[in-house]
DNA sequence: TCCTATCACTTTACAGCGTACGGAGTTCGT
DNA sequence: ACGAACTCCGTACGCTGTAAAGTGATAGGA
């Protein structure tokens, strides 16, 4: 679900910001606000309201100044964006302390970004192909390949495995995060649109056409009450990726 | 990325037009479209120019009538979105000719999948937890689960391995097709980027902090000449996948 | 054959979006 | 004291989904 996308903006001036350069003392009025102020105030609307709800206007009303005043300490929406994601990238704590298996320090790097999705709900919808390479992510890269370092996988292996695990756990919280976002938005639970669809739905589906279909549908129906359990679907993929790398590492030796 | 909704309109409503109820002669003037030609028209903006292109006056633009008479056919947008979901799951081929494992049954789910994304980006943006119950929608599921039926695991489990394979191609796929797409938008390949970004880095970045993300970060980029290999990971990250439900399948034995 | 309910289609309107442009006022180094 | 650099703001453009209200065409029932 990508909407907007991580350099978009000026990749040079992004890094510029995220990193602090460009200070000292210049003519003109003192900046009534820090980068980090700005970046602050986009984040709590983001997390509050989504990022469809993130607009420059709405930012600088937070701030109590005009939309185009934020165009001063930001070369425009893109970048703005950029500086809230490495924000948010600081949250994750980086340290595996006293576990010393590879397969639980893997685990609580899933675990990590997929509380960073809950947390922020908006960060499903940033593409970061092209990350903005601020301090905070790539610390956060540097956890999340200490993880599997010295276990026995070549440089490339280790960043396949970081990438996968990583893409997992996106697709997986996406799942999550829009299941209680649709419920939100529509006002009704999945029961009450369950209980909507299920009278229209039995009338033109043929049981006989797709048997499997209607076996596992309703077993599932019965045991979630809803279209799936998305932290039980997590848990069992998890399980399933680390024992899928338990036989890459097997295989080796 | 999700940032439309499924099943964000009348979900009823939404299952009466996929199913093609509310037919019959009725008065008035008859219908210069049917449901399926707006589907189609939408499909054809949301491929070519992405989901963000994709407004009620640019259908009807296409169609050669005024954007409120879309109205008369659809709900509104959230519905036309779900016609068009169901319209592209069609596309799956629903046969396993001639393949009896289930371990290529599953990776040809997989691909079709992958396909599917890739061919249709904007399905990405897309959040289907509730999803449109179409009939193509009810065959793929039918589908993607023949391909562990009668494997030995539960229809709970068959529930999971399907949802699990889901999220993770949905998590490649959109890093994949974000790669592509960020390039058209920005008009730079993964190399300019680089070429552009590395100078400031290297002002800034402090390898003996990170050496771990440096050192792997480095051969990755030797390896790819880019910040990574879409194609390659998917492969990589789908071999793990399936050695783990190998793994889960020998448990219960 | 005529009446009327129903439908297809239209124009107009609203609030909100990112940001280009030009101008006004403030503060620094010299 | 001066000019350059800076912060900040008002206005404007074309875009969005769709509510409201009006017009004209068409079917079935009388």
């Amino acid at each position: 679900m990508t909407t907007d996308f991580s350099g978009g903006g000026d990749p040079r001036r992004t890094i510029e910001l995220l990193w602090g350069l460009r200070e000292g003392s210049r003519p003109g009025p003192k900046p009534r606000f820090t980068v980090a102020e700005i970046a602050a105030a986009g984040l709590a609307i983001a997390d509050a309201d989504g990022l469809a709800a993130l607009s420059m206007r709405r930012v600088a009303e937070r701030l109590g100044v005009s939309a185009m005043s934020l165009y001063t300490y930001v070369p425009g929406k893109a970048e703005l964006i950029d500086l809230m994601l490495d924000t948010i990238f600081g949250e994750v704590s980086l340290t595996f302390d006293g576990t010393d298996g590879w397969h639980e320090r893997l685990e609580r790097v899933a675990r990590e970004n997929w509380q960073l999705y809950l947390r922020h709900p908006w960060l499903l919808q940033v593409a970061t192909s092209r990350p903005p390479l601020g301090p905070h992510l790539i610390a956060k890269y540097d956890f999340e390949l200490r993880a599997i370092d010295g276990i026995g996988l070549t440089d490339i292996e280790m960043d396949l495995v970081v990438q996968m695990v990583g893409d997992y756990v996106h697709g997986a919280a996406r799942t999550a995060v829009s299941a209680t976002l649709v419920a939100q938005r529509t006002g009704r639970t999945d029961e009450q649109w369950w209980a909507e669809v299920a009278p229209v739905l039995e009338k033109v589906l043929d049981p006989a056409a797709t048997p499997t279909a209607t076996r596992v549908g309703a077993a599932a129906g019965e045991e979630y009450n809803a279209p799936g359990d998305p932290a039980r679907a997590f848990e069992f993929g998890l399980r399933c990726l680390l024992n899928g790398i338990d036989v890459l590492i097997a295989k080796k030796r």
